[in-house]
DNA sequence: GTCTTGCCTGTTACAGTGTAACGATCGGCG
DNA sequence: CGCCGATCGTTACACTGTAACAGGCAAGAC
């Protein structure tokens, strides 16, 4: 992501290694990575990366809106937007293939602030996680 | 609930004590219970409820739409709509005072419903969880 | 240079979440 | 009675996440 490595230099001492090799290994994954996971791709033959170190490093590039939190999923997923923090994404989980796909409605957005102003409730964070089939999974499907 | 129990007839067989209590006890705490929590207040002196256990009746209850699992807090609320399966609802979590209300709203499902449509994406289960504010709580920290 | 400060990382330990596997129990049925 | 299916108890285990403390490293103050 070129666009996390622009955003990079304007953090300069804060986007460290570790953090910039999690976001890489995140990136490079097409679908949604366990923290345990993570740790198991950046470790090497005698050097090892514990867990807690790749959440603290989770936790740094999901405040800084590189990566989201799958949380149905307890999962990471590199940001595929340009979004503010406070912007909400929607999901789309692929239960065949596993890939996530993350949009930005307006239109939703626009349906969750009427409905949360009726309800006199002040958003904080939203989550919008949809599972179901991809398109690409359900062509395959109809192939075979 | 007296929908719970009125729905429980017709399962007869199926709507065991365990069940029948652990639906109980989730809808007596006004607030989500993680699996452990509910185990313990199923316990008794001697008597000792495997969380294992609970998590089984909590599946049934899922199933059947008694209860929800709130994704984002790993943790279980009653049902407080008698909308089918298949149907999506709101959560607006309350970070003040940690309560759950649940909503349904056409406007969303319609827009969410548009997006899917327009992505190729076939949904199977829908999660929206909002964390931020309830009403009451506002209130409350106007006055104090 | 040295010292201090603050941030990041390593390590250990631990709590919480969830599932797999096996055995026992109970009710219905031939 | 014996079989069968579903539920439940128990153990064991894997995964998820956090707390606490120690060490390293860069930057600024003296």
């Amino acid at each position: 992501m070129a666009r996390a490595e622009r955003l990079a230099q304007d953090l300069s001492l804060q986007f460290t290694t570790l953090r910039r090799r999690t976001l890489e290994v995140v990136a490079e994954e097409g679908r949604p990575l366990g923290a345990y996971d993570i740790a198991e791709r950046l470790s090497a033959p005698g050097k090892r990366v514990a867990a807690v170190s790749v959440y603290r490093a989770l936790d740094f590039l999901t405040e800084h809106g590189l990566v989201h939190r799958i949380a149905s999923r307890n999962a990471f997923v590199p940001c595929e937007h340009g979004h503010g923090a406070g912007e909400s994404a929607v999901f789309l989980i692929c239960r065949s293939c596993g890939s996530v796909d993350e949009t930005i409605s307006a239109e939703i957005e626009r349906s969750l602030d009427h409905t949360l102003a009726q309800a006199g409730f002040k958003p904080a964070s939203r989550i919008v996680e949809i599972e179901g089939e991809c398109g690409a999974c359900q062509g395959r499907q109809e192939e075979g």
